[in-house]
DNA sequence: GCGTGATCATTC
DNA sequence: GAATGATCACGC
C-alpha cells in the first residue's frame, strides 16, 4: 500500500481512502510513505496532520482554503483519548484583525472552513509512543442548524469586538463553541490591528479554535 | 509575516 | 487536571 498520487475525485473516494488507513498506526503509515518518524511532537506539532494529508491525497501547501477545494471538504485530524474524547482544541483559521468590513457569518472564513469537515481522529495520548498511535475511522460532518447558530453567535461576538478595536480585551474564555487564542511562531510576531480610537496598533496574531466540548459532542454522536 | 499543520507548557 | 496563552516547523 502506498499514498495516492492524485486528489480524491469524490467524497466517496475520499472516504474509501480513509477506510483504507483506518486502524493503522502512524508508524506504519509513515514507513509505507517513506516519511521519517520524529521521536515526539515537541518540535513537529503538525506532523500527524501532514502525514494524513499525504495519505488522503490533499494538495500540499498552505492555501487559506479547504484541503479538498474541488469537493468543498476540509480535513481535520483530531487527537483523542481512549474514550474518543478530544485531547486538544481544533484550529480553524486566522482571525482577521485589521479592517475587515462587510464580512458576515455567511461569508466568513470560519463558516467556509467548517461547512464540511472530514474528521480523522487519532490516538493522541502522550503515553502512547507516536509510532504506535492508531488512526480511527474518518467521517464527514457538517454543522446542523443548532451548531451553526452556536458558531455564528460566538463568531459575531468576537468579530464585533475586533471591529470595535477591542482585540486586546478578547480572552480565550469567551465563546461557547468557538474562541480566539494567539496563533504565531512566537510572542515576537506582530500584526496590524485597530484600537478603540481606530488607530493602528501592533498585536499578536490570533486564530479561531473550536473548543473541546464542541468537538467532543461531534465525536460522541459518531462513536458514542 | 501569513497561513498551513497543530501541540506544548505554564497558569489557573 | 484542564484550559489558556505560547510556541514549533515549513513554504512562500
Amino acid at each position: 500500500m502506498q499514498p495516492p498520487h492524485t486528489p480524491p475525485t469524490s467524497a466517496d473516494d475520499l472516504l474509501a481512502r480513509c477506510q483504507a488507513i483506518a486502524g493503522l498506526s502512524l508508524g506504519e503509515l509513515a514507513s509505507l510513505a517513506n516519511v521519517a518518524i520524529p521521536a515526539n511532537l515537541q518540535r513537529h506539532k503538525g506532523w500527524p496532520g501532514m502525514l494524513i494529508e499525504k495519505w488522503l491525497g490533499a494538495t500540499a501547501g498552505s492555501k487559506p482554503q479547504q484541503d479538498f477545494p474541488e469537493l468543498g471538504i476540509e480535513l481535520k485530524t483530531i487527537p483523542i483519548d481512549a474514550a474518543f474524547r478530544p485531547l486538544e482544541t481544533t484550529y480553524v483559521c486566522y482571525a482577521p484583525l485589521a479592517g475587515q468590513t462587510g464580512v458576515t457569518w455567511e461569508t466568513s472564513n470560519v463558516r467556509n472552513k467548517l461547512q464540511q469537515v472530514l474528521w480523522l481522529p487519532l490516538e493522541g495520548d502522550r503515553q502512547i509512543p507516536l509510532a504506535d498511535r492508531r488512526v480511527a475511522s474518518g467521517f464527514l460532518w457538517s454543522p446542523d442548524a443548532a451548531e451553526d447558530l452556536e458558531l455564528r453567535q460566538d463568531w459575531e461576538e468576537l468579530t464585533e469586538m475586533i471591529a470595535l478595536g477591542k482585540v486586546e480585551a478578547i480572552t480565550a474564555r469567551q465563546g461557547n463553541a468557538l474562541h480566539i487564542r494567539p496563533k504565531a511562531a512566537s510572542g515576537k510576531v506582530l500584526t496590524d490591528a485597530l484600537n478603540e480610537d481606530g488607530e493602528r496598533i501592533q498585536t499578536r496574531p490570533r486564530g479561531f479554535y473550536l473548543r473541546k466540548s464542541f468537538t467532543e459532542a461531534i465525536l460522541a454522536r459518531m462513536f458514542g
